[in-house]
RNA sequence: UGGGGCGUCGUCUAAUGGCAGGACAGCGGACUUUGGAUCCGCCGGUCGUGGUUCGAGUCCACGCGCCCCAGCCA
């Protein structure tokens, strides 16, 4: 097995995130030496976009890090879960093509074990069986703001713990009369920690283990002791987790190094920011409304953010992938832009699929100076994506042209049929329409037309040709359904509103009857095409026989044309609205100092500190007292901000292990001139990590400042290795001073005094000359 | 309103006290037998107010806003 390593950031999968710097980290510190991580889907239902994301970080990490991604169906609920969707989460995740070797788990093949580890702890005196009713669980548990109660059946004997949790697995009590519990904190400001429930009686049959239980575990305790049997070293999780973390290290913390667990490695969860999709739901119960509803087929319909519903739409895993790249991994909750996903399926087909010619929306065209059949050689692909192959296509006298590729009455800037123009038939002639003819209702139901003499690969001189259309040839083509699949929602956040299907999109799906060219009928069935001008299509995997075309529309073409004329006739439709006044943000209000610390504040004030540190020296104890302290040493009013923010955090934790005699001595360096503030700063955390005292860190590390003469060489040589970014700055971008100081810092490791390289820095660069 | 988490261009994401950068979207141009692709350019951001610092998106304080927690679901 090859040992995890950092990977270099050009061969990563997963773009560097937090979770990955947590990892280097660990691997550094040898902490952890090989990465596993794990999929931990419960099988309720049919993947989803979010379990793509969710796997891209779990697999994508440990496929960087050259470790293992265990797929684990975290299956311990009987009552929801079932074999299907196993069977779905192993087809869909091997489609998006993690591979999990032999390390395929089941939660409930660990119910044994997990059995055992109870007891351990129940043995301990660390959980015990509650019989209160399930309200009245409820009732003990508290609310946020209130704290629990504990049970009367908290301090029960181990060895009545033991014998009812032995005679509850052995299916002696019905469901509900008694729980197990962790004996944790029913008053911890933390609900997770308020005993949470371990296991509960459920008279239920699981799909693998069948009838052999009657108990089954929580999620708080299998998750995490199904992570540390397996080995896990880093159990990603999205952010409602957070709060479960203190159960997780609690159950790792008490079971490390017993009952079969190794001391080391322990799992430890990290969590990252939920991802959510503009125009979309996940959830299995909307998604499931939509189903029973009808407003989709099925579970797989090509409108459905299902990993089988966008298989079935045409879409390759590749594509998610990339969008999966793209989105990213950070620790906030993000909505993301649908465009992006767009972007990422047209990104994974402009390069694969040939293009043909299909017309979703048939018009007739009649060429009245053509007869027969000419076949005409079309390439596959246009030349910027290069590549080779061919097909003819036929052409004829009677074409379709698409109906929305001529106008009566063009708007500006049309660029498409209309009467008495050149428009360029694609792959084949100029045409010029010679007039529509048009049914008793106005509807154009036909267009004649000439073609251009020698248009054939060729502009003919003096006329002008506005565009290129796609066609088909009435004689050859071929039917074809063309179900043009769009967004299921109107709604760019349809979770947010109360209903969530009145949001619904009835336009999502609508079909329209045409033509394709003949030569699809020779290609392979899952081809994917770009139908010129129309759209990435497929074949329905489902529906399309040979005698019935079928194609779904996996994306739209980019479409700025389109997208124009929309938005010329909303601007025309709306009247402009007065640009609404932007919320304003609420007047700060500090809370209020109590008469005492009011004139503590007054003191400080007239000791000459700072009107943000008189208020806090007066507010927080730990730090008055340290000042006061302090002040045997030096005047308060160099010692504050020191004390109130460079030790402040300490302070206040009461971690602090600098004495205010080291604090005064290492100011005392920096007032005379002998380290920077940055360097004591640096001594004064390695101080409060170490111990140490700050001015021995001081001598040890070589700080010391150096200025003047000393600076100019340094500065000479950072000037010249910038040659651009000094003209940059003298043509106006100031901002580079910060740079160019940073580098005289680097060069000097920190030794340079700022002050000093600041003010050199400007007079050289404002002065002229570089040498 | 107890506890916890999180706030960077319209959207997603970088910057680990030193040039606020990239991608998507948008806008403009070049090119084009796809109103596609490609190329070039532009637009646009550190939640707010203070403080510390030579220098703050980053550190400190106080606000503001959003999300999560009271399943015998996961």
């Amino acid at each position: 097995m090859p040992r995890s390593r950092i990977p270099k950031d050009s061969e990563r999968l997963v773009p560097k995130n937090f979770i990955t710097e947590i990892i280097d980290e660990d691997l550094r510190s040898g902490r952890y030496d090989l990465i596993v991580t794990r999929f931990p889907p419960e099988p309720n239902g049919y993947p989803h976009i979010g379990h793509a994301i969710a796997s891209f970080i779990d697999c994508g990490i440990a496929k960087d890090y050259r470790g293992r991604c265990h797929l684990r169906m975290d299956d311990t609920n009987p009552l929801t879960e079932e074999q299907r969707y196993v069977d779905a989460i192993i087809r869909d995740m091997r489609w998006l093509g993690w591979d999990w070797g032999e390390h395929l788990y089941y939660a409930s093949d660990y119910f044994e074990r997990l059995y055992e580890m109870a007891v351990d702890l129940i043995k301990r005196g660390l959980a015990y069986v509650d019989s209160l009713p399930e309200e009245k669980i409820r009732e003990y548990r508290g609310t946020p703001d209130k704290p629990g109660t504990p049970s009367p059946y908290r301090n029960r004997s181990v060895e009545e713990n033991l014998k009812l949790f032995e005679e509850m697995r052995d299916c002696k009590h019905p469901e509900g009369a008694h729980v197990l519990r962790a004996k944790i904190d029913m008053a911890s400001p933390n609900m997770k920690l308020r005993d949470p429930i371990l296991y509960r009686i459920l008279r239920a049959e699981h799909y693998r283990t069948g009838n052999r239980w009657c108990i089954y575990p929580m999620y708080d305790f299998a998750h995490p002791l199904s992570d540390f049997i397996e080995g896990v070293t880093h159990s990603l999780c999205s952010s409602e987790f957070i709060e479960n973390r203190a159960v997780y290290d609690w159950l790792v913390e008490k079971l490390a190094g017993r009952v079969g667990l190794p001391e080391w490695p322990r799992p430890k969860q990290i969590e990252f920011g939920r991802r959510s999709l503009e125009y979309t739901v996940v959830s299995k119960r909307k998604l499931i409304k939509l189903v029973e509803r009808g407003l989709v087929s099925g579970w797989d319909d090509p409108r459905m953010p299902t990993l089988s519903g966008l298989r079935r739409r045409g879409v390759r895993p590749e594509a998610l992938i990339a969008f999966a790249q793209r989105v990213g991994i950070s620790r906030t909750d993000r909505t993301v832009d649908l465009a992006l996903l767009e972007w990422a399926i047209r990104d994974d087909l402009n390069p694969i699929a040939p293009r043909v010619m299909a017309v979703s929306e048939p018009l007739l065209l009649e060429l009245e100076n053509f007869q027969g059949t000419e076949w005409l050689k079309a390439p596959y692909f246009p030349p910027d994506v290069g590549k080779p192959g061919s097909r003819k296509v036929p052409f004829t006298k009677r074409l379709y042209v698409e109906r929305g590729d001529f106008s009566l009455k063009p708007p500006k800037g049309w660029k498409r049929l209309e009467v008495g123009k050149a428009t360029r038939l694609r792959y084949a002639y100029v045409v010029v329409i010679e007039r529509a003819i048009t049914n008793e209702t106005g509807e154009v139901v036909k267009l004649i037309g000439r073609v251009v003499e020698g248009s054939l690969g060729a502009n003919p001189p003096g006329i002008k040709v506005q565009g290129a259309i796609h066609w088909v040839s009435a004689e050859y083509a071929v039917p074809a359904e063309f179900r043009l699949v769009d967004r299921l929602f109107k709604e760019p956040h349809p979770d947010a509103l109360k209903d969530f299907l009145s949001a619904y999109n009835p336009d999502s799906l609508i079909v329209k009857r045409g033509f394709v060219e003949p030569s699809v009928m020779e290609d392979p069935k899952d081809t994917r095409y770009q139908f010129e001008r129309l759209g990435y299509f497929w074949q329905d995997p489902v529906d399309s026989k040979p005698d019935h075309l079928v194609f779904n529309r996996i994306v739209t073409l980019k479409d700025t044309w389109a997208r124009r004329r929309e938005e010329a006739l909303k601007a025309a439709k709306k009247t402009s609205k007065p640009a609404g006044e932007k919320p304003r943000k609420m007047a700060r209000k500090v809370p209020e100092l109590s008469p005492e610390e009011a004139e503590i504040k007054e003191r400080c004030l007239r000791l000459g500190l700072g009107e943000q540190e008189a208020y806090l020296v007066a507010r927080e104890p730990a730090i008055r007292a340290y000042l006061e302290e302090m002040s045997a040493h030096l005047p308060p009013d160099q010692a504050a901000p020191w004390v109130v923010h460079t030790l402040g955090p300490w302070l206040r934790r009461g971690e602090n292990r600098v004495p205010p005699a080291e604090l005064a001595e290492l100011v005392r360096l920096v007032e005379a001139g002998e380290i920077t503030t940055r360097q004591a700063k640096q001594a004064l955390e390695e101080a409060q990590a170490t111990g140490r005292p700050p001015t021995a860190i001081v001598k040890e590390l070589g700080l010391g400042v150096l200025r003047d003469e000393k600076l100019v060489p340094l500065i000479e040589e950072t000037l010249a290795t910038f040659p651009d970014k000094v003209a940059a700055y003298r043509a106006g971008k100031k901002g580079l001073l910060g740079f160019f100081i940073g580098e005289v810092m680097r060069k000097s490791s920190g030794r340079a005094d700022p002050k000093a390289v600041r003010e050199l820095l400007k007079a050289r660069l404002d002065r002229g000359t570089l040498e």
